[in-house]
DNA sequence: CGAATTTCAGCGTGACTGAGATTC
DNA sequence: CGAATCTCAGTCACGCTGAAATTC
């Protein structure tokens, strides 16, 4: 397979093809790149997360309970900060129970419940991780502090037009 | 399931907790919103190309032939264009095809290729395709075209630097 | 010969639907 | 009762590895 790098940027040369055929391709522009940087960021971001056995996603997860105080969520309450399907925390959980890093314990609570709990293994893997992810910058380069939060401010614009969360403007759709 | 969306935006409060527990979140702000746009932006591709039988993945192949001249193109071609893995054109031309909108063709110049061409119907579909997906601004809402230029310049610099494609100099074929 | 092209089998991951059991 | 929570079975898509066949 050698080399599959074009010796000209696929995404302009698209861009160019696009404005000849359909019109204005800004629009197009940005989303491919997106799609692009997406694919860039997730590829590095597994290899660098691979000796740890983690995906970015159960990485997340990870983090996640880190981040709560007893060390501990209810798979519900991961799937809606992390906005994902519940039937895909369920297997996630699977796989990070089986890799011993979580532990299922009842929610005395609320016995509807099901709390993923950080083990302390899971507790020492998620920090050495972390070390890995921040040590390739989140997959992000090429961008200074001052670039980076411009294009988080633009992203966060799209992300309110589409209504992925509510308030700070009247948004609504 | 309700409504799954929380009162506050979930990547900013994950960027403050990451900030108190682990210090500067530029990075990881940014990394999370292209993850979340993306996700945004297939979910509404898909849902205007739907009517079509097409997902966007399919949907850049039928493009991509429609912009060559002959309207067919090798699958290597292909793969390098939308820089995807050769056994994914595959497996997209063995569903384009049994959809009827490609057809498997000999190379004569290079028998070891397989040229995949548009049939007329494939050509009829990518068109009123094109009509949904410009209907809905390529998924991009909530900035000008301005904006939609800065954003597209900051993430060509992330894939500049990671390697995506040689020189900033301008596209030759 | 090495290299390129395509295909196939297989694996891992993840998103989803639909259903059911339990509990609030 | 309806609604929420979790799980399971099953489907689908997709990206990859490794291997094979063919052709340059």
């Amino acid at each position: 397979m050698s080399d599959p790098r074009l010796p000209f940027d696929p995404i302009d040369r698209a861009g160019d093809l696009w404005e000849r055929h359909f019109g204005d391709a800004t629009a197009m522009r940005l989303a491919t790149s997106v799609m692009r940087v997406q694919q860039l960021m997730i590829a590095a971001l597994d290899a660098a997360l691979k000796p740890f056995g983690l995906t970015f996603s159960r990485y997340e997860v990870l983090v996640l309970l880190l981040f709560s105080k007893s060390g501990s969520l209810p798979l519900s309450k991961i799937g809606e900060r992390l906005m994902v399907h519940p039937t895909s925390v369920t297997s996630a959980i699977d796989r990070l129970e089986a890799q011993g890093f979580v532990e299922r314990v009842p929610d005395e609570d609320d016995r509807r419940r099901t709390l993923a709990r950080l083990t302390p293994e899971g507790r020492a893997t998620v920090r050495k991780a972390t070390k890995a992810v921040t040590a390739i910058d989140f997959a992000i380069t090429g961008l200074d502090d001052a670039q980076q939060a411009d294009a988080y401010g633009l992203l966060r614009q799209v992300r309110q037009a589409s209504g992925d969360f509510p308030d700070p403007a009247p948004a609504d759709q």
